[in-house]
RNA sequence: GGUCCCAUCGUCUAGCGGUUAGGACGCUGGCCUCUCACGCCGGAAACCGGGGUUCAAUUCCCCGUGGGACUACCA
């Protein structure tokens, strides 16, 4: 099969219709990943023939997202190229133009018929268990007939005359060889009675005029492309290759819908999932390297991804997963990094990070607790605010033993300055023989008291994180626990 | 209903005729440790069913079953 590795352009193609959906940033990752391995180019193009569909914001936030997730555009409505325009909205001139050579050659007709009609007509088909298709009342009105209609004004649409004969077989990266016969397929609406192409129509005329060389898309297309591969044939162009990727699903393996969870990748960003892990974790959802290797940098993906290697079936979009990776990632990436990246939560949270020494120590140690950065905060303010303390953690408190642990730490770190991680853990040593207390017995309090929680680092981390002065204040007001 | 696509642990997957069917998430036992988390080591867990082809099928073919997609003047 000839994947002609020559002059690689792809697309990405999302309708503006307010997010961009996790589906959307796997085909735009597997286009971009594509198009970077061959060193071709990665065309946005943003598909808005439905007004109705079309949402005013969209368009930037779509680009924004993209971008934020590093899958930077060659060409777009953005960026420009020398393909444009990017928008389709802007290209129905375009698709006037081609549409008449289509009318000329006799491959479109002029449908007359109302919706009303039509939904009737599917109505019945279906009651009568048949495939729900145009019945084909227009395909072949006189010239004089579809003349005076024009002339009187009736809406119409124009319509694809597709062979009810023979069947069509074609070649896919991923499914090899399809078939399917003509009689399935219906005679698709080219251009709505608004004067706007359908996505068949302008995604076939686009993807030829931007000499687009490989589609890849969702396999929801997948039976769609007899259709296009006629409009192709039709104008006498050259086809493409096909990709159609395995659908995302469900945990019920339905596709992925919102309505089942999150399906926005902003959502997830603004969670605080890194785009590194959410990029790695989509790569892995029907694809997979000939090695058990899974965590890959977005540019270590550029170098081993292949089309090849894509498969079949579609994959279940785990959570699980995704919360392990996003957790790996935040766990292995540099500290400065990922203190910077979650800033942003800490400002949000109101908490003062300006000492930038301890809020680093405190993303050292926060950072193993988390999935996504959002929840880093949670893992953190008790470094920054000023502790609560419940009945059940002031009853601890005030045993007798819990006061003479902390009385006794009081004491000891006024007697120096500095205190290294090293220098607390000899003092805990040393405590522990002297007040002849261990265990939970000894820790617990202590880290009650300076942390707020009985689980969590060990004492000289805590320490270290707070300083000595904040450590004793807080120590000092354990001490002073209202009765 | 019709057409098309798909089918290895619960999930993501490796496998491309001969393997103790491998890895990851999750689950679980242990180690580390005062605890939690991290980390490390181990365990349970899969070839949808039936026919072929073959000396030999998870792997190739057919049928069945199951799941999904499409079936709009939405993409």
């Amino acid at each position: 099969m000839d994947t002609g590795n020559h002059h690689i352009r792809v697309r990405f193609a999302p309708s503006p219709t307010g997010y961009l959906h996790v589906g959307g940033l796997r085909t735009a990752l597997f286009n971009y990943l594509f198009a970077r391995k061959g060193g071709g180019k990665f065309i946005l193009r943003i598909e808005d023939t439905d007004q109705k569909r079309s949402i005013p914001d969209a368009l930037e936030n779509l680009i924004s997202t993209l971008t934020r997730a590093g899958l930077q555009h060659d060409e777009g409505p953005d960026v420009g190229g020398e393909y444009g325009p990017y928008i389709q909205s802007q290209r129905v001139e375009i698709y006037q133009e081609h549409i008449r050579k289509l009318l000329d050659a006799g491959h479109a007709y002029y449908c007359f018929c109302d919706e009303e009609r039509l939904e009737k007509l599917r109505d019945e088909q279906r009651k009568r268990k048949r495939p729900p298709m145009y019945d084909g009342r227009c395909r072949n009105l006189s010239k004089e007939d579809v003349a005076d209609k024009l002339a009187r004004g009736v809406p119409f649409v124009i319509r694809l005359r597709y062979p009810q004969e023979g069947k069509t077989v074609f070649d896919d990266i991923v499914r090899n060889r399809v078939a399917i016969d003509n009689s399935q397929v219906d005679d698709q609406v080219l251009i709505k009675s608004d004067g706007f192409p359908t996505y068949h129509f302008a995604s076939v005329v686009d993807d030829h005029l931007m000499k687009i060389s490989h589609v890849i898309r969702g396999e929801e297309w997948l039976s769609s492309v007899p259709k296009h591969i006629f409009l192709y044939k039709a104008f006498g162009w050259e086809v493409p290759v096909f990709v159609h990727l395995p659908l995302l699903l469900n945990t019920d393996r339905s596709k992925l819908s919102k309505r089942q969870g999150d399906v926005s990748v902003e959502s997830y960003l603004e969670k605080g999932y890194l785009t590194e892990a959410l990029l790695n974790f989509i790569a892995l959802l029907g694809w997979h390297s000939a090695d058990d290797r899974e965590i890959y940098s977005l540019q270590e993906l550029e170098e081993v991804f292949s089309l090849e290697r894509i498969n079949k079936a579609g994959a279940v979009f785990d959570m699980e997963k995704l919360n392990w990776m996003g957790g790996y990632y935040i766990r292995h990436l540099d500290v400065p990094y990922i203190a910077d990246q979650a800033r942003r939560f800490f400002e949000e949270a109101g908490i003062d990070i300006s000492d930038t020494e301890k809020y680093l120590k405190v993303i050292a140690t926060a950072r193993d607790y988390v999935s996504c950065l959002s929840m880093i905060v949670e893992h953190a303010r008790m470094f920054y605010d000023t502790l609560t303390v419940s009945e059940e953690d002031k009853e601890l408190l005030e045993k007798e033993d819990s006061q003479r642990i902390i009385a006794y730490w009081v004491e000891a770190l006024g007697r120096r300055e500095k205190w290294t991680p090293d220098d607390v853990s000899a003092l805990v040593k040393k405590a522990i023989g002297e007040l002849g207390v261990k265990g939970k017995g000894f820790y617990f309090p202590l880290r009650l008291a300076l942390f707020g929680n009985c689980h969590g680092p060990d004492i000289p981390t805590l320490i270290d994180i707070l300083g000595r002065e904040e450590s004793v204040e807080r120590l000092t007001r354990a001490m002073q626990l209202e009765r």
